[in-house]
RNA sequence: GGCCCGUUCGUCUAUCGGCUAGGACGCCAGGUUUUCAUCCUGGUAAGAGGGGUUCGAUUCCCCUACGGGCUACCA
């Protein structure tokens, strides 16, 4: 029997869920439900210096709104939990001693201080620092001091942290492979990886063995996360060697880079370009300023979700608007790609687009519905219901619906002023006066009835199509877009209409 | 600097040795026989460069260039 499909997202509580962040999640969800595994949320937050409140709830909050619930995680059920790795602290311990007592970890006093000197006396000669073998004997450590040394340094509270013993050759040539589901196999020499620190000075793990720890205890099957791992991944294998576990299989997804320039997606290019790069509003706790986030922006999840799983990865199919389970049913993971990919805010909203016009129509009108409050406008059900169908496929943004709806319900403010001059004729208020008395007796039950017995009119009187049209737009809208005039003209009725093209007369 | 990964239209991508290199976003031009928009049709535009392998390379190999990542007691 094939082992169970487990796979986790494991964000650090640093600050709010990047979009990059997002993308990894959702890989990692996609690849679960695909193969009828589990998602699984894990927190990272062995860095006391960089954790920052609120950063955790916003990461359950983010994955809650793109409809990418977790199994596991915070707040579930405890099956292979706690799912915070500061609530674990005791399981990295005794997995440190474990490889302490193999002879694959020893203690190291070196400050930082003086292995930064090291780092730049190296550099000065051109030369690259590696903790390692070939100089650790020349450090201080538990391997080259003696054992009644090394305790009375622990004994005097010394400072001091666990090192990883990579294996040694000698400095001869030791190449190993380590396979990526992605990118295939990788070749990486022992002798230039170092001795990374496995325990900080603080009492924390690191990454490195933490997460090692955490997807053997929690049976992860597949790692899946970010290419800015992949320097490491022959450092996890080695660990896992070490502690004789089974290795997951292991996946490095493609970064996404700025639109423009060089370099990955940053919180800076969205404030440039006037996209946000987080999936809700962000409040950071410290200087109170808000980032803004997809959601309050007015893009809905299956948008979101849409773009961000076709960057990087395409079901090989020239369809483009899928949905959840669409994705779900159509991903593999061997199909993403190697490397990274743009990010457009300008398709990211034709998705949005494109989506608005399938989901749920309830989500437009509750967004009108709560627009029109703002402007204490009371806006009923079946009006919300009417106005959605007749706008909702020129808007891009939920955010975008009021402004394209609001003349159904508000007398214009004023006129365009350019289209006033190109449209509004000498001979324009006799025409709207007609317009009005040729009303009063029109049925405006149906548009295209109402259309009918306009184009009727206008025949007997000689009026021109073009000729009344713009007008008349720019007494009921203020401008020369909007939805169809005949709906436009029936959904506000008799009165409203009179009394806009009254207006229009005297103010213009 | 060292190590690793990558490279098809401006952007996201299809192609898994046979290509007149396909689709989408964007942009441009038409159309929906007289309103607004959606929409539809068409156009624009690509295999980083150089060597191999092969009857044949975008596809396989090597080199160079370029891009990206890592090189922390951060993840």
């Amino acid at each position: 029997m094939t082992q169970a499909v487990r796979v986790r997202f494991a964000p650090s509580p640093t600050g709010p869920l990047h979009i990059g962040g997002l993308r990894t999640a959702l890989y990692n969800y996609l690849f679960a439900k695909k193969h009828n595994g589990d998602f699984i949320l894990r927190i990272e937050d062995t860095d006391q210096n960089r954790f920052v409140s609120g950063a955790e709830d916003y990461v359950v909050n983010a994955l809650k709104w793109c409809n990418i619930p977790f199994d596991e995680g915070p707040g579930t059920e405890d099956k292979k939990g706690p799912y915070k790795q500061s609530e674990r602290k005791e399981l990295y311990k005794k997995a440190v001693r474990t490889l302490i007592q193999k002879g694959r970890a020893y203690y190291a006093f070196d400050s930082s201080e003086s292995l930064e000197k090291h780092r730049v006396s190296h550099e000065e000669k051109g030369k690259t620092f590696i903790y390692n073998w070939h100089n650790r004997l020349k450090l201080e450590n538990s391997l080259s001091l003696s054992k009644e040394e090394v305790q009375k340094r622990i004994d005097n509270g010394d400072r001091y942290v666990i090192r990883f013993l990579m294996v040694e050759n000698g400095g001869v040539e030791n190449f190993i492979n380590s396979t990526d589901l992605i990118r295939g196999t990788l070749r990486v020499d022992l002798n230039l990886l170092d001795d990374k620190i496995l325990f900080k000075s603080d009492g924390m793990p690191t990454y490195h063995l933490a997460n090692v720890v955490d997807d053997h205890a929690m049976e992860i099957s597949h790692v899946i996360r970010g290419e800015e791992w992949l320097p490491s991944l022959a450092l996890h294998h080695q660990l896992y060697i070490a502690f004789e576990w089974k290795t997951p299989q292991f996946a490095h997804l493609p970064l996404l880079l700025k639109p423009t320039g060089k370099g990955k997606l940053s919180k800076r290019d969205g404030d440039k370009l006037g996209f946000p790069v987080f999936p809700l509003d962000w409040r950071d706790p410290e200087t109170g300023k808000v980032s803004p986030g997809y959601k309050e922006a007015g893009y809905v999840p299956e948008a979101v979700v849409n773009f961000l799983a076709l960057l990087g990865w395409n079901p090989g199919t020239e369809q483009e608007i899928l949905t959840l389970s669409e994705l779900i049913g159509l991903f593999s993971i061997e199909q993403v790609h190697k490397s990274g990919a743009r990010f457009d805010p300008e398709k990211n909203k034709w998705f949005n687009q494109q989506h608005l016009q399938h989901i749920e129509e309830s989500v437009l009108e509750q967004q009108l519905i709560k627009d029109a409050k703002a402007f204490d406008i009371v806006v009923s059900p079946e009006k919300a219901q009417k106005v959605v169908r007749l706008v909702k496929e020129r808007a891009s943004l939920l955010t975008e619906l009021w402004g394209l709806s609001s003349y159904f319900f508000m007398d214009p403010e004023g006129y365009d002023a350019k289209a006033v001059r190109k449209q509004w004729k000498e001979g324009t208020p006799e025409v709207l006066t007609k317009f009005l008395t040729f009303l009063k007796s029109a049925s405006l039950s149906e548009p295209s009835n109402f259309q009918a017995e306009f184009k009727t009119w206008i025949a007997d009187e000689s009026i021109s199509f073009g000729q009344i049209m713009a007008p008349l737009r720019l007494c009921l809208v203020g401008k020369l877009s909007g939805a169809d005039l005949f709906e436009i003209i029936c959904f506000l009725g008799h009165k409203t209409v009179t009394s806009r093209i009254q207006k229009a007369l005297q103010n213009i």
